[in-house]
RNA sequence: GGGCCGGUAGCUCAGCGGUAGAGCAUCGGACUUUUAAUCCGAGGGUCGAGGGUUCGAUUCCCUCCCGGCUCACCA
């Protein structure tokens, strides 16, 4: 047996011969292996939308003809005369091929394909005894060949680590898996439309950053040789965002791809899309009746309803949503573990917050103020327990460096986190225009830095400048738009809703 | 990185100390309205890799590779 050269397929060679056999013998009867075009009349989906309803009878009456294209799906031979399925990836017909209609050439077309192969069809719409919409063809068209035999027609791919290193394979026998990238689509389709409606301007920022700021994570690091510096891919674009604002650009928004360094997970990708936004004179409360419009609408546009079902937990995304401000919702959830009522007190100082989380098993850093600590103690006590759409609001300023104080508390910024699902999905804050609080901020941050803090923010001095030049009142929020598409297509891994999600590089064999 | 589960035909999966099975797919045959078409026949596997135990390993043991879930970190 001679050895197929393609990678990857080796084991395989049988139905590979056979298929480029085929090939060889489309070539003899002078068939163009790789034609160039093929006009069509209707998209396959366009058929079954527009004759979908048509009954028999007035197909007889007024045939209509018509020329469509796409790949074999599914083949039903009777010898003499056999039914194909067709499909352009979002509908499926049938074509009836029978030889006493069709060119000799073009029955020895029929003859030679393959499940996979692209054919462009023409003929007139019938419905069959079953009353299935149909095209009886007259001539029929070899457009492409699929040298390689597809997974399985009932099971589809279910191999997980294949559906993701070959999504292709995924998307032409999984209609499920096409869905959710249609859904996807729709969703930042919906997105751009509420943003765009209020005055919002979509801006594009650097994806490559001499200092990687804007959000507490580590970055990936690359080098530009021209120049010989080191670059940072982006963790977040706010800073740049928040320089705009500055520029009298009042409402911006950017919709593209974070990067952070750190672990792999059913919610995790290293690379992530991010809605950002951010809005002039506003501030978190407005953020937040905003939040519940913009999830509510996009759900609306994108899935036709405010109704999802997610690990099997129905959850309602019509406004108004939960508020639960953080502090409160730790001393309650605290206090139902320990028996006894815990005080806004204990979590203010770092020591009665430490001995806290020893009385509840929690493990916390060494060097983790009180605010890390709460924040700490409400991702263990409270976060996943968050299913319906719930505000946490009022954050330590500790762990919020790019956030605005609370005027009657200094150790509280004007931030929340949007929770559905038990997953984070926005985190908003007024934005701290402050240029000479922002740079202790920063020194902070860098003191924690030096301490090993490898998320710790970076000092921006260029930031500093920016706001010294007078940023207005604003407010700015993030969208995690991956954890909302898996809410939104009840997906459980970030990976089915990412087309191509980072995997190790397969070893070759 | 830790824990648990998995890797057998192109795909979906059985089998589990005695040299490997099914369905779909493929090949040959029959069939001019089928719907996972049907019927008859055939071919197809270094059972993830390497080592060990054994008369004999796909099966038991060890190591490694790959993956999934989960915990930790994070959005």
């Amino acid at each position: 047996m001679t050895h197929d050269d393609t990678p990857g397929t080796l084991h395989n060679t049988d139905q590979l011969l056979q298929r480029h056999e085929n090939l060889r013998a489309l070539a003899r009867l002078g068939v163009a292996l790789f034609p160039h075009r093929f006009d069509r009349t209707h998209t396959v989906a366009q058929l079954v939308h527009t004759y979908g309803e048509t009954p028999k009878a007035e197909l007889e009456r007024q045939p209509i003809q018509v020329a469509a294209s796409g790949r074999i799906l599914g083949i039903r031979s009777f010898g003499k005369a056999s039914f194909l399925v067709l499909s352009d990836g979002e509908a499926r017909i049938q074509i009836y091929v029978r030889q006493d209609s069709l060119p000799e050439l073009d029955f020895g077309i029929y003859k030679l394909l393959d499940l996979g192969d692209f054919v462009g069809v023409h003929g007139r719409l019938f419905r069959t005894k079953t009353n299935e919409l149909t095209i009886w063809a007259a001539r029929l068209e070899f457009l492409a060949k699929c040298l390689i035999p597809l997974p399985e027609k009932w099971h589809g791919l279910t191999d997980i680590e294949l559906r993701y290193r070959q999504r292709y394979l995924d998307l032409i026998v999984n209609p499920g898996s096409r869905k959710v990238f249609r859904t996807r689509s729709r969703i930042l389709a919906a997105i751009r439309q509420f943003l765009d409606a209020r005055g919002y301007l979509e801006v594009e920022t650097p994806m490559m950053q001499p200092i990687a700021g804007g959000a507490l994570a580590r970055p990936f690091v690359t080098h530009h040789n021209a120049l010989d510096i080191d670059l940072y891919l982006r963790v977040a674009p706010e800073l740049y965002l928040k320089r705009l604002t500055v520029g009298g650009l009042e409402r911006v928004y950017e919709i593209n791809r974070n990067f952070r360094n750190e672990g792999i997970s059913t919610e995790h990708n290293p690379e992530f899309t991010m809605l950002e936004f951010y809005q002039a004179y506003s501030d978190y409360r407005d953020l937040m009746t905003m939040t519940e419009e913009l999830i509510s609408d996009v759900s609306r546009a994108s899935i036709g309803t405010e109704q999802i079902a997610y690990h099997d937990h129905a959850i309602s995304l019509r406004p108004p949503y939960r508020r639960l401000a953080l502090r409160q919702a730790v001393r309650h959830a605290a206090s139902e573990r320990l028996g006894r009522e815990v005080g806004d007190g204990e979590l203010r100082s770092r020591e009665s917050a430490a001995a806290l989380a020893a009385r509840l098993g929690i493990e916390i850093g060494p060097d983790d103020g009180p605010g890390t600590i709460t924040t700490v103690l409400f991702e263990h006590l409270v976060e996943h327990s968050l299913v319906e759409p719930t505000f946490v609001y009022d954050f330590p300023t500790e762990v919020s460096p790019l956030s605005k104080q609370r005027d009657d508390d200094p150790d509280t910024v004007e931030r929340f986190e949007l929770f559905i699902g038990g997953m984070e999905i926005a985190n908003a804050f007024s934005e701290l225009n402050d240029p000479a609080e922002q740079r202790r901020r920063f020194e902070q941050q860098l003191r924690n830095r030096q301490r090993g803090d490898l998320e710790a923010h970076a000092m921006d001095e260029d930031y500093i400048r920016a706001l010294e030049y007078g940023l207005p009142p604003t407010g700015g929020e993030g969208v995690g738009i991956d954890r909302l598409v898996m809410l939104l297509t009840a997906s459980y891994s970030i990976r089915d809703v990412i087309l191509f999600p980072l995997l190790k590089p397969k070893r070759d064999p």
